[in-house]
RNA sequence: GGGCUCGUAGAUCAGUGGUAGAUCACUCCCUUGGCAUGGGAGAGGCCCCGGGUUCAAAUCCCGGCGAGUCCA
């Protein structure tokens, strides 16, 4: 029992009848009409009771149900919200994929800093669950890819002062929204009497609250989650994760209505799959040639309804609950998983396609990081399940049925990014496929097992899976050893990564420090074009190296947004201090000085404006250059991060291939018309939602500022969330010139350009490097590439004719020359000779020796000492001894085989004496 | 954001500090009526770039660039 219970005492539940139970099974407190009840209605205390006996009036499709339960609380006062992207962190950076629909209201909107876009709401939210990822087909009702409608009240208690939060009073609470889903739930035709309201607490992310599920004939429809608390180690309630929680200000209906679960309700299939896509599982089964008579088709139907009834949560209970269904149904085990098998199988292409529609559609760009590599993930564990299966339609044209059906816009840009993922997966398997064919070729000449080290470093370096090692290992007759635990082994290779960053403290103590001084007024948005300004100085603390100066107003820009901060002076008539940093301390402007202007003064301030105007030029040249990246590169192009300075800037843009030299071309040519087309830059100060509403996530590229009003800043048909300094008309950008592109990480490509007066700057440092290469190529600049290109032939055919002359010359050499001592070592004759040469030209002497028959002694003198011994066959003699002896000598070493070795030492002036020694230590060597 | 792996002939890859290699493709010759094939010869390398260590670096170390992959 719950610290919560009296939480559910709820008067609409005293007034329809209900009754207070625990179940018999599971011990749960419940509500129900049905006063003869037990159970609590939710497997495993109770079955299915809706599968080929559907629960609701009519059958609906997936739109039909949305339409449904939208247009009901329409009905009832609530605005219905557009979903939003399924890429959570293009809002919140604690998530990566929206899981929820109130993931679409933290953290702002739940904590009351910001408005709700209306309030109460209504919404069906995509989702994406990838814990759910083995599940997906197996089950039966697990599905990746959902859509949680919703409707949210924002409320505050009353007594808190009006403008403490972003909303104020109450809209509605338990009672109310219990009401609304026993009237929905009349209103779809279902049997009151049936329905159970579980007492089920919720907890999560520290916040807590009482919850409701709302179970009918075995499904939980619905979960209705009252989030009203925070953690708090001096709260009344101890909740069920064992910590204590106390009231918040603000309270929060959050309810969650499983689309796909409603749908399938309506309809009473054998499994969800087959009320929410049935066109596509039809397209998939047909496609892979799936096929089942009468008989076979009445054991997958009645297989999968066991399948429901059981309380299988996951794989590993299916597995297990395998046989016992192939034992009700009378049937062998085998047999039973070759007809269930293909069929789970296309249940999670339609499913995994679905969540690429969605994940592609809402413009996530494939990637190594972040959500781009959840989605390379699913895009490569779908086109295994195709392949095993049997499908043989394109990937993309099955992404784009679901794409489709969810009314996506930019379907080709999805199929195109799909073609190029499928693309590159085959080349990472073929890749991988021959590392494993010589890995397995060797280990089959050894006649041993593959270990499981290398079996992680192909996963986890080459992204091979241990069963596509296992395949061509058999083909080897190269056994391979897969241990239970690989994931987790795997894991433990990335488990001492995080590192941990402290550089917190010295921010903490700031913000302490300013916390008392007012919010400064920004005086650089009411003229970004003005230098000057006069300020009352508020307070000054003593640096290290300086001074921290708080003014009242300030027209100095604080760093932010990419764009550094402004330099400048504060002026007194007795001290001016010079500014080298601005930082922005919550609501609070730091500047950062060299002088103390005085506590109280008044200051006249100076902006380097020669700095600035390079700062604007580059941020309003970075909307822009992002706008005609995106005409040029797609829609799906997107602010991965961006940096100004004086010289140039940079922007970050997610993009699934390499830019070309065309593509930087046509991007610098569009970038420039925008340019003379010198329209207006506007800023406006508009409310969020509005904004939203106008302009969608888009504003965003450059993160989400806080707050119920923000910054719109328009350059013709773009518009941008920004808080940056801008130029009045793009005119006044000058010129953009694209300085480079790079690809920063996969999936992310970083275009770096300058603007104005930079852009002339870096393109004379362009044409300098170009003249200067002219004037020593003794060429005009458009003759720089022949040229080049013909020196450069010319200089590796020069390699060439050196390299054989130098033989030439080693075989003159060989034949006797100055310099040159022929001694008789036990009937070999030994040639002991200078040669001033280079390395090359010694070993190329020494082979031609050695084909004579000698054995070759050779130094040089042309850097320190360099010595090569050369010994023919069959003759007793160790080379690299020798040599090594010579070197000693001259104050090095060397060594190598025992036939050709070479060495040497700085002392160049004991060549000849070294050389002189030759004889003797041919000999002494010979008798050891 | 972090970890790991890899950059050598047109392609695929060997090469653990001591004379840069193999296979395929390419050119030519031989075999054949022609094709498939077979035999032989040859051409083709800034060993990714820059520093360092060393008598000596494709090889070891550091930095960069490029590619791949795993994790959050």
């Amino acid at each position: 029992m719950s610290d919560l219970e009296e939480e559910y005492q709820l008067d609409y539940f005293e007034e329809n009848g209900f009754h207070r139970m625990e179940c018999t099974e599971c011990g749960a407190a419940f509500w129900t009409r049905e006063e003869s009840r037990t159970t609590c209605g939710e497997p495993p205390c109770d079955t299915y009771e809706f599968i080929d006996n559907p629960g609701f009036d009519e059958e609906l499709t997936l739109e039909e149900t949305r339409e449904r339960f939208l247009s009901f609380f329409e009905d009832r006062d609530h605005e219905r919200i557009e979903p939003y992207p399924v890429a959570a962190n293009r809002w919140r950076d604690d998530v990566l994929l929206t899981q929820a629909s109130i993931y679409d209201f933290q953290p702002l909107v739940t904590s009351g800093k910001t408005p709700p876009p209306a309030n109460p709401l209504t919404i069906s939210q995509p989702c994406i669950r990838m814990q759910d990822i083995d599940n997906v087909g197996k089950t039966g009702r697990h599905t990746m890819a959902f859509e949680m409608m919703a409707h949210h009240a924002f409320n505050t208690r009353e007594d808190v002062p009006e403008d403490e939060y972003a909303y104020h009073g109450e809209v509605y609470w338990k009672d109310q929204t219990v009401e609304y889903c026993d009237t929905l739930m009349e209103e779809m035709g279902a049997d009151l009497n049936e329905i159970t309201y579980i007492e089920d607490p919720w907890v999560g992310g520290g916040n807590a609250g009482p919850a409701i599920e709302m179970v009918y004939r075995g499904l939980e429809l619905a979960t209705l989650v009252f989030m009203s608390m925070e953690q708090d180690p001096d709260g009344d309630y101890l909740l069920k994760d064992g910590n204590r929680y106390s009231k918040m200000d603000t309270y929060i209906v959050d309810t969650g209505y499983g689309l796909e679960r409603w749908t399938w309700m309506s309809q009473g299939t054998a499994t969800v799959y087959e009320a929410i896509y049935p066109e596509m599982i039809d397209f998939l089964t047909d496609n892979a040639g799936i096929e089942y008579d009468d008989d076979e088709r009445e054991i997958v139907h009645r297989a999968a309804k066991l399948a429901g009834n059981l309380d299988i949560d996951d794989v590993d209970d299916v597995e297990a609950a395998r046989s016992d269904i192939a034992a009700e149904l009378g049937v062998d085990v085998a047999r039973m998983r070759a007809l269930v098998e293909p069929l789970e199988t296309v249940y999670a292409i339609a499913d995994h396609c679905r969540t690429l529609a969605y994940m592609l559609g809402d413009e996530i760009v494939p990637s190594n990081v972040g959500t781009g590599y959840l989605a390379r993930m699913v895009l490569r564990r779908t086109k295994r399940l195709t392949d095993n299966v049997g499908v043989d339609a394109p990937l993309d044209e099955l992404v784009d049925m679901q794409a489709e059906r969810l009314g996506y816009e930019n379907r080709d840009t999805i199929r195109d990014v799909v073609r190029t993922e499928v693309e590159k997966y085959r080349e990472t398997l073929e890749r991988g496929g021959r590392r494993v064919e010589s890995l397995a070729g060797e280990y089959a000449d050894r006649g041993e097992a593959i270990p499981t080290d290398e079996l992680v470093e192909l996963y986890d370096s080459h992204g091979i899976q241990p069963n596509m090692v296992e395949d061509i290992a058999a083909e080897h007759g190269v056994s391979v050893d897969v241990p239970d635990d690989f994931y987790s082994i795997v894991a433990g290779r990335h488990s001492d990564e995080t590192e941990e960053t402290e550089a917190g403290e010295a921010h903490i103590e700031d913000t302490e420090r300013f916390a008392d001084l007012p919010a400064t007024d920004r005086m650089y948005y009411d003229d970004q074009q003005r230098l000057e300004f006069e300020a009352m100085v508020l307070d000054v603390f003593e640096r290290e190296n300086g001074y921290d100066v708080v003014l009242d107003q300030t027209m100095l820009y604080p760093e932010g947004g990419g764009q550094p901060a402004d330099h400048g002076w504060l002026s007194t008539d007795d001290v001016t201090a010079e500014v080298a940093d601005v930082q922005l301390v919550g609501d609070v402007i730091v500047h950062r000085t060299d002088d103390n202007p005085g506590k109280g003064e008044f200051v006249r301030g100076t902006i380097d404006g020669g700095r600035r105007r390079r700062h604007m030029r580059h941020h309003t040249a970075t909307h822009i250059v992002g706008h005609a990246a995106r005409q040029v590169l797609g829609d799906h192009l997107r602010q991965a991060g961006a940096q100004k300075s004086e010289d140039s800037a940079r922007l970050d843009v997610t993009h699934y291939q390499s830019v070309d030299r065309d593509q930087v071309t046509e991007i610098e040519a569009v970038a420039n018309e925008i340019v003379m087309d010198n329209v207006p830059v506007t800023q406006e100060w508009v409310d969020r939602n509005e904004a939203e509403a106008d302009y969608g996530f888009d504003i965003y590229q450059g993160g989400i500022p806080e707050g119920e009003q923000i910054r719109l800043i328009h350059a013709g048909t773009d518009t941008q969330a920004c808080g940056g300094t801008h130029v009045s008309r793009t005119g006044d950008v000058g010129a953009i010139k694209l300085l480079g592109t790079e690809r920063v990480q996969d999936g992310v490509v970083r275009l770096t350009y300058a603007a104005g007066d930079a852009a002339i700057e870096a393109t004379q440092r362009t044409e300098d490097a170009l003249s200067e290469a002219a004037d020593v190529l003794d060429v005009s600049h458009e003759e720089i590439p022949e040229t080049a290109e013909r020196f450069f032939e010319e200089w590796k055919e020069r390699g060439k004719r050196i390299e054989e002359l130098k033989e030439e010359l080693a075989e003159i050499r060989a034949s006797g020359g100055d310099d040159t001592e022929t001694v008789d070592i036990d009937g070999t004759t030994a040639v002991i000779q200078r040669v001033d040469g280079d390395m090359d030209e010694l070993r190329a002497t020494a082979n031609a020796l050695v084909d004579d028959g000698s054995i070759a002694v050779l130094g040089s003198g042309a850097d320190g000492a360099q010595f090569v011994v050369a010994v023919p066959d069959g003759v007793p003699v160790d080379a690299g001894e020798v040599v090594g002896e010579l070197a000693r000598r001259v104050g090095g070493g060397g060594g190598g085989p025992s036939d050709f070795a070479q060495g040497g030492g700085p002392d160049g002036d004991a060549l000849e004496d070294a050389l002189a020694e030759a004889p003797d230590i041919l000999r002494q060597r010979l008798n050891a």
